[in-house]
DNA sequence: GCCAACGTTGGC
DNA sequence: GCCAACGTTGGC
């Protein structure tokens, strides 16, 4: 049992967008960086905890917790010719991408990256390391308690 | 929109 | 394999 910071655009997938899914499940498609890949792949298991995180928005923040819902399978994103995610590297025999499916399990109250900056216990998280810009990042057991703590989650 | 930081590409 | 050029991320 892992946990991990996932970043997503609320105007692409916001976490409402996922409580709203059926199941409160949706595929996490996108991912184009090999590192954030491989964790995924070689590291993510079913029922891993996930802290949903908004970015590239007017507040960014975790917006609310979720699970690990599926192992690892071919993003279907990466052969769709012409659109945003579209691989013309990858082929269906031999995909380079991959997705794992992501059920929202609770809404706290949203924690801004500017509150998350300020909690001396979290300085370690690799969000807030300078210059971090990875999509998926692991975080530690504390991490994880102390911010269920603050979000009303615990 | 700016720009720092980082990742990828491709010529050599 | 090096590294300059370019592209992307993401907070501000």
């Amino acid at each position: 049992m892992r946990y991990w910071l996932m970043k997503s655009e609320p105007d692409e997938v916001s976490f409402d967008d996922v409580l709203a899914a059926p199941d409160r499940t949706v595929a996490w498609f996108g991912v184009r960086n090999y590192q954030a890949r491989n964790f995924m792949r070689d590291q993510m298991q079913v029922g891993d905890g996930i802290l949903f995180y908004h970015s590239s928005c007017a507040v960014p923040g975790v917006a609310g917790i979720a699970r690990v819902a599926s192992g690892a399978y071919p993003d279907a994103t990466q052969f769709e010719e012409g659109g945003k995610y579209f691989d013309p590297k990858a082929t269906r025999e031999t995909p380079r991408w991959i997705s794992v499916d992501v059920q929202a399990l609770a809404q706290g109250r949203y924690l801004p990256l500017t509150e998350l900056r300020a909690v001396p216990e979290l300085e370690d998280m690799v969000l807030l390391q300078k210059g971090s810009r990875l999509s998926i990042s692991p975080v530690t057991p504390g991490q994880w308690k102390k911010i269920l703590a603050l979000a009303g989650l615990s």
